[in-house]
DNA sequence: CCTAGACCCTGTACGC
DNA sequence: TGCGTACAGGGTCTAG
């Protein structure tokens, strides 16, 4: 559920709600995780949540002793609620923050979620991630430039390489249809004009969607709390065999590293 | 080095 | 109703 923009979403609800307070206790129920949560974890018992920054799709809490690190995999989720309300355990709950008169509860079905603490954040989680989308220094000129030696395609190299972080399935399949270029193109085969359209596309599309707002901690209240703000306004995701929003053709469904790609071969060149 | 593919895990949707 | 299969918003590891 977690795209970067429910991470952006989540990090504003985590800073209103425990900037500043003391996380007076961790619960851990089930540590296995993408990697096990270790002993390390309850370091984090009565120290000072500092603030609170996002990479990529990585979620990065200063407190006092080092940082917390939280990634959602695909399915992770926090809820927050009151103490003093009865909210019963669901299944897959594996984390409880205590901070003041809150839980922070951590659910994730899959878990491919990570949760550790970290005195510094060289780490072999962040040391290797590409630029934030919303870096300035995440521009046409960058993916032009480091894109000319890359022989795989521009969804892949934009998806899960080093270049740029966050960029998950659902927005590379829009930001390359926003841009007109096939996703299944060899990265190096971009123009400048076409790495500046999809830089472009890609801070756009994502602003939109935060705009839109994540559902992943504000839907607790609601009983389904499956549709996300953007999903009506996808163009290309999930638009297998049905018109191109733009020229009517059918678009069309491959697959790129085990992922689903949908593209228009009219309007994407 | 680079790239494609397998894999981690559970829930859901769908065909038979 | 029940069973088997495919697939899902992510990232890492490894074989070639």
């Amino acid at each position: 559920m977690p795209e970067l923009p429910e991470v952006e979403v989540i990090l504003q609800e985590i800073s209103n709600n425990f900037l500043g307070e003391t996380i007076s206790h961790i619960i851990v129920r089930c540590p296995k995780l993408r990697e096990p949560i270790s002993e390390e974890i309850y370091k984090i018992k009565n120290q000072i949540i500092l603030s609170i920054k996002r990479k990529g799709k990585y979620l990065i809490i200063k407190i006092n002793n080092g940082y917390i690190l939280i990634h959602f995999g695909m399915s992770g989720n926090f809820l927050i609620f009151s103490k003093k309300s009865f909210f019963p355990l669901k299944k897959h709950d594996h984390i409880d923050f205590i901070i003041n008169n809150k839980i922070l509860r951590y659910n994730d079905p899959r878990r491919f979620g990570l949760c550790l603490w970290t005195k510094n954040l060289n780490n072999k989680f962040l040391n290797n991630i590409g630029l934030d989308p919303f870096d300035k220094n995440f521009n046409g000129n960058y993916l032009f430039i480091k894109s000319r030696k890359i022989k795989k395609t521009i969804k892949t190299l934009i998806m899960q390489g080093r270049l740029v972080s966050g960029i998950g399935n659902i927005y590379a399949n829009e930001a390359l249809f926003a841009s007109r270029i096939l996703p299944n193109r060899k990265a190096m085969s971009l123009t400048k004009k076409e790495s500046i359209a999809l830089v472009f596309n890609i801070k756009n599309i994502l602003l939109k969607a935060i705009k839109k707002g994540g559902t992943t901690i504000r839907d607790f209240h609601k009983t389904d709390g499956t549709q996300g703000g953007f999903n009506n306004e996808l163009k290309i995701y999930n638009k297998f065999k049905k018109p191109c929003v733009n020229c009517g053709n059918i678009i069309q469904c491959i697959k790129q590293e085990n992922r689903k790609t949908y593209l228009c071969i009219h309007c994407q060149k």
